[in-house]
DNA sequence: AAGAGGCCCTGATAGC
DNA sequence: TGCTATCAGGGCCTCT
């Protein structure tokens, strides 16, 4: 669920809440996440100090005293809640896809601090927890994703050759975390929009103007998303103020039917499958 | 060997 | 109200 951008917010959020901090405990309720919580796990982290929390697309690194690296990998709906000791009022959601208040279910991990305890929740358990014993193992770990939309590598000229005898489409491109890592289908559509490329055109047909304008998009929406503290959808609702408000920045996201926002644009916004996933875009503008 | 499709799961919502 | 079907911000695996 969560893209780069949200990640990104739940990053900076648990580095201001837990860094320098030591791991008093760690109750594990359900190790049955996409990946099984290996049996190291508690062992890795108890009595450890937080060092750095990092993040790379859309995945949490957390650098432990021990040398060792956690990562965290939120999936579709894994969420992160903060709870000060013996204060249940003062629960703040680090994520933004859950209401503000603990959700009585699927609560699969806890890690207590001196003076308060992080939950992890996650109803579908797509998302997993990894131990990762040095750097060096950390690169090779994310070895198979491609460079991240901000990264100087993510330029032209790579963009020309990983697309060369290429045959998919534009939108499942922008998916693909082998070609860029962090966009998600929320931003592919939001990038495209902007880009004024039609996802379901070919990557062959694409000109060096299209590529260059989806360059420019894809940081340009990220690093928005970022400042505007990524995206809040569906029901979220959240009383610390802490919500998201990239959504009001949608352009074509969950917007079937309404009218293009483009200037003097007459289309209409419209929704189609892609490589199994709905694709938003303007069915005029957009070539 | 790139690409399409299925699958891992639960929950919210729509339609009957 | 209660059923069923569909969809959800991800990513890995298998088949062709």
């Amino acid at each position: 669920m969560p893209e780069l951008p949200e990640v990104e917010i739940v990053r900076k959020s648990l580095d201001k809440k837990i860094c320098q901090k030591k791991v008093k405990k760690v109750i594990i309720r359900n190790k049955n996440l996409r990946i099984k919580i290996p049996n190291n796990f508690r062992k890795s982290i108890e009595k450890k100090i937080i060092k750095k929390v990092s993040r790379f697309s859309k995945y949490i690194i957390i650098y432990l005293s021990s040398g060792k690296i956690c990562i965290i990998h939120l999936g579709m709906s894994g969420t992160i809640h903060f709870i000060k000791k013996n204060d249940r009022k003062t629960l703040t959601n680090l994520s933004f896809y859950n209401s503000p208040y603990l959700p009585k279910k699927h609560n699969h991990v806890e890690i207590l601090f001196d003076r308060f305890k992080l939950i992890y929740n996650d109803p579908r358990r797509f998302g997993f927890f990894q131990i990762i014993n040095s750097s060096k193992n950390l690169k090779r770990r994310f070895e198979h994703l491609g460079p991240e939309p901000f990264d100087d590598k993510f330029n032209l000229v790579y963009f020309k050759e990983f697309i060369k005898n290429k045959n998919k489409r534009v939108k499942d491109l922008l998916i693909d975390q082998k070609f860029v890592s962090g966009i998600g289908n929320i931003y592919a559509s939001e990038i495209l929009f902007l880009a004024k490329i039609n996802p379901f055109k070919k990557v062959k047909l694409l000109n060096n103007k299209d590529c260059i304008q989806i360059i420019y998009n894809s940081k340009k929406v990220l690093l928005n998303a970022i400042k505007k503290g990524g995206s809040s959808i569906r029901n979220f609702k959240n009383t610390n103020g802490s919500q998201g408000k990239f959504q009001d920045n949608f352009k074509v996201y969950q917007r079937v039917g309404s009218s293009c926002k483009r200037n003097n644009c007459e289309g209409e916004i419209v929704k189609k499958v892609i490589a199994n996933r709905s694709s938003f875009f303007c069915n005029f503008c957009q070539k």
